[in-house]
Formats: C-alpha cells, sequence, structure tokens
DNA sequence: AGGTTGACCACGG
DNA sequence: GCCGTGGCCAACC
C-alpha cells in the first residue's frame, strides 16, 4: 500500500524534523517511477534554488527510505550521488536500473 | 554565537 | 577521467 502524502507528513512531523527536512521530503514523493531528478532540481522545487547542498543533509536522515524515494535523487554531472539507507550506493543504483531510469 | 559537517554545484587545470 | 578551490545552505555541536 502507498504512502499518503498526509500520512507521511504526520510521521515526519512526529519524527521532530524541520520545515525544510520535511519539505525536501515530501517533493521527493512526487518523482514517479522511473525518473531521477538532480538534488539542484529539486532544491528549485521547494522554492529554495540555491539551497541544494542542504537538500542532500535533508535526505540523508530520511527515516521512510525507500518508500520516499530518495534514490531517485542524482547529481547534476549524471553520476549517482550517495544513499545512506540500507544497502547503500551499490543499492541505489540497482533500485534505478529494476526501475528503467537509468543505464 | 561561531565553527564544522555534508547523499552538492561550477569551474579550472 | 581525476583532483583542488570557492561558493552555497541547513543542521549540528
Amino acid at each position: 500500500m502507498a504512502l499518503t502524502r498526509d500520512r507521511a507528513l504526520s510521521i515526519l512531523k512526529s519524527k521532530g524534523m524541520t520545515d525544510f527536512q520535511i519539505k525536501v521530503l515530501l517533493a521527493t514523493m512526487r518523482i514517479p517511477k522511473g525518473e531521477v531528478v538532480t538534488y539542484k532540481e529539486l532544491a528549485r522545487m521547494i522554492g529554495r534554488p540555491k539551497a541544494y547542498r542542504a537538500v542532500g543533509t535533508a535526505l540523508r536522515n530520511n527515516p521512510l527510505a525507500p518508500q520516499i524515494p530518495c534514490h531517485r535523487v542524482v547529481r547534476s554531472d549524471g553520476s549517482i550521488g550517495s544513499y545512506s539507507a540500507p544497502g547503500g550506493t551499490r543499492k541505489k543504483r540497482s533500485m534505478l536500473m529494476a526501475e528503467g531510469a537509468i543505464k
């Protein structure tokens, strides 16, 4: 069963996350399977176009991976980026390949 | 209140 | 492709 936006919001809030972190994670939820966005694009989506570095810091604490698909966020130069959830960057790459998002 | 730490970016060399 | 440098921003100590 898919995680609804409202349910995610209440969980994240109960974790004591900041508004910035919550906005990042909610925006990440909107990335469709089979697509990727960059950290920079994600920053622009939440109205903080220059906070792309902080976006990475926020995703690092994603308590709902991979239900909130932070593995679909990659670097602007096309490289994979990192992944702190169980399985690490290797897992990130394999999930993206399984979704057909990357080579 | 100030310094440090990152799942980053752009530009060079 | 690699590495260094300066810039950026939120969280953390």
